[in-house]
DNA sequence: CGGGTCCGTGTAACCGGTTACCTACCTTGT
DNA sequence: ACAAGGTAGGTAACCGGTTACACGGACCCG
């Protein structure tokens, strides 16, 4: 009943294992004949090789870790999405981990991995580089995606000031002069930076514009709440631009509920250009999320086979305009 | 630099391998003064134990594999999410296999997880029965989702009959009459019930309603182009029943681009319920795809844990009504 | 014809854990 | 005082591969 091991085959083709070892992976220096011998026994037993051992003794797995703090939201989804396309492409495997709050439990998470994968793609935007630094583990090479980065690590990050910048240039272009951010949570690098470059952007472009910002966490609900709350305290709003897709579209449907016309009395605006954005016509900054992660795996296996390869590496969003703001109707 | 194994721990605390593996893995029989040196010394040697070797000498690995055709389309991401959170709910790990157009794809990718997986989720609609058979490893125990199955295996199906049978109940309820439905792939399962449910449906129910199909591939482009063509050819249509949700997707694109009012005078029905459907008010039939992922996942461990446990399980979708079809105006 | 090469193959050590089995010692009962 | 039983811990085999090294035979050369 159970698999047919190396030794099973070199039995049935009447050589020694190393012979088996070698006619399989293709070494040069095995007899034409005996080969065949060999791959004849294999097939007839139905062996494949036993791919832990295989990794025990070579000390290399052709696999890498992802380690991510939810696999809930598309932001995350077109990620992994990127990532495995780009791991498969690289003939490696993919293990997922996912769903942990805090730094103790990533750091678990990462420990668990040891001896399973090669290397590592960590995606933890909450948490601070003292405590990630401390949960790495030594020896694995790592890439960190949208994570505060401990300096010299190899990184993937989002240019958030640019892509909120464009934002709020295009909303001020367009005429809006209340605008209101809906910002991510505390502690988030994303969130903080997205936060901040919407202040700077303001100061700079148009300093009597008041710095209105509320509180949210990247969920729908946060959105909703939010819009609504603004709405009842009857605060003066003709813009809001929330710190990510999800926040934006809660902010729209309590726009709607509200009767308030979008982009006709209040603009409104994302981040991150989930797929979910051009169906609802959101104005949002696009992050290539597939590619970032398909970006951070490649240069992970760069590194794993030897590549020097160090430092942060920003992809730059890009505006994308759609029907919750106008286009025309400059100041 | 090379991280420190057990022997390395053993020397610092001046036992033996046997005492190092007992102590840290809580087995009785080890003094409580030799555990605490022992763990004092992995402490100061920041030992992890190597999961490879661990899974090597132990036989087990605690992660199970999962082979998907696509990760693309919130259909199979939704059913990873939920295998996902199982998975790491029991303690398992979860090596991701993406994209096996062919049978020999999808085989390869299987046997590649030989001694890395305890287990298989199998998803692959399109492969016929004989070669999923051939493809499945012999000494691996397997979940196969929404999959033709062989018979005996263990594997999760959702009602397809049922479903579709609700929705064209649905339209016919609410005074429709010209039906078309736009199938998917053939070859693909769950697309050939969902056709066959269609023709049965009517032909029970409203046998003087022709039976109207169009093919398509589940992707939304093909629900575009099969509506753009029914329009073109000044068929009667008032009610549109796409195989999924993205095909549906497409034809309310279609439609509008043609000024046709949804749903006014054209219905348009999806299946799945990914999360998109809410947001764009499809009216579809749910299928909880990340509690059948979820499902599958305890199913398997289950049987890798002993469990006697075969045969299909079916989850029945329910019919979501939302504002692509009007509730009111029965015939 | 003896010595050096090259080729094909087998033996056994090794990767890093777990654990069956054995030993040494300490109790405990009679 | 001694046999029996229990406890703590060491030795080494094993999981299933890979590969350094050794070895024997064929071939070539001077």
């Amino acid at each position: 009943m159970a698999s047919a091991t190396i030794r099973d085959v070199a039995r049935q083709a009447d050589v020694s294992v190393a012979s088996v070892s070698r006619a399989l992976n293709g070494h040069s220096n095995v007899h034409p004949e005996t080969r065949a011998r060999v791959v004849e026994a294999a097939k007839a037993l139905g062996y494949v090789p036993h791919a832990g051992a295989r990794s025990l003794s070579l000390a290399r797995n052709h696999a890498i870790g992802v380690v991510l703090p939810d696999l809930h939201g598309e932001f995350f989804s077109e990620i992994v999405r990127g990532i495995d396309r780009e791991t498969t492409a690289r003939g490696y495997h993919l293990l997922l981990s996912n769903m942990h709050a805090d730094a103790e439990l990533a750091a678990q998470a990462m420990r668990s991995m040891r001896g399973r994968v090669d290397g590592l793609i960590v995606m933890a935007p909450q948490l601070d580089p003292a405590a990630l630094n401390e949960a790495l583990p030594k020896g694995t090479p790592a890439v960190l995606v949208n994570t505060s980065d401990g300096g010299e690590r190899q990184a993937m990050r989002v240019d958030n000031r640019a892509g909120m910048e464009t934002i709020v240039r295009h909303l001020l272009f367009t005429g809006r002069r209340s605008l209101v951010h809906i910002a991510g949570p505390a502690g988030n690098i994303d969130a903080r930076e997205r936060r901040e470059a919407f202040t700077a952007t303001l100061a700079e472009h148009a300093p009597n514009v008041p710095v209105r910002i509320v509180e949210g966490n990247f969920r729908e609900e946060a959105g909703a709440r939010a819009t609504a709350a603004l709405l009842d305290a009857g605060e003066p709003v003709d813009a809001i631009v929330a710190a990510n897709d999800m926040m934006a579209l809660g902010a729209m449907n309590a726009l709607k509920d509200a009767g308030v016309v979008v982009p006709g009395e209040v603009a409104v605006t994302g981040f991150d250009d989930i797929p979910l954005a051009r169906y609802m016509g959101l104005t949002t900054v696009q992050v290539r999320s597939a590619d970032l992660g398909a970006r951070a795996v490649a240069r992970l296996i760069g590194a794993l086979e030897g590549a020097r390869d160090a430092g942060v590496e920003f992809v730059t969003p890009e505006l994308i305009v759609r029907s919750t703001s106008d286009r025309q109707s400059a100041a």
